[in-house]
DNA sequence: TTTGCATATAATTATATGCTTATGTAATAA
DNA sequence: TTATTACATAAGCATATAATTATATGCAAA
């Protein structure tokens, strides 16, 4: 909050969450809506629990926020978190996902998974 | 080259070796100059072989140079990398290294490490 | 209430990581 | 040459990580 600056430390555990090609490629698909689980099982081939723990640990460190709706939980980019300028700086770093990734990270109507 | 957006499996891997505490405080340290081996032995409680593995990774990746003089070994930030782009974005979020680091990162005539 | 669906948690396992100690190598100094 | 200094590499070990399967939870529809 004082100091829009990270200390050391506290950076490189965010990056260490980062540097992992799932969580990095959810971070890049919420950069402009939230995302419904759902959708994240569509797109990675992995089982269930291991989407949820990725998601998790995700949370766990302030980077997300988790909106229970219904039967689905919808995360989001926490944009009052630490780390969402740090956040913000990499993504612009980075090309956007593509195939598979482009329909989903194009709509940003919405999750369009039925939910 | 091509494109100076980076693909995501590449950036996973490269915040992957940042998100490491000792190896961000050695990219923090060589931002504006490079740095002699025996400086960063000096500043980290670790054996010098685990130093020496942690440069190593770093320069396997591309995103340091090294330079033999002597007997001593210099590393630096490798401008003509592919992740540098990122890598300067990233320190640009970080506070400065404080404390012992302080007075190493604050000179940048060079190292005084006596090589 | 029972069933089904969406997601989370627990337990386990295989692999990766980061450290240590021991040893190797290359350059300089005696 | 031999010794010393600076650094790298190898081997081994303890812990961390990311996946899996099995099970639990919470909501909603029948």
């Amino acid at each position: 909050m004082s100091d829009k600056f990270i200390k050391t430390d506290k950076a490189a555990q965010i990056l260490k969450l980062l540097g992992d090609k799932t969580r990095l490629m959810m971070i890049q698909l919420m950069r402009h809506r939230e995302c419904c689980v759902c959708e994240f099982q569509e797109l990675f081939v992995m089982s269930q629990p291991a989407i949820s723990q990725h998601l998790r640990k995700l949370k766990d460190s302030g980077a997300l926020n988790e909106e229970k709706r219904g039967q689905w939980v919808f995360y989001s980019l926490n944009q009052s978190s630490e780390y969402f300028a740090l956040i913000e700086a990499i993504l612009g770093q980075l090309a956007k996902p593509n195939d598979a990734l482009q329909k989903i990270s194009s709509n940003t109507e919405g999750s369009d998974c039925g939910c």
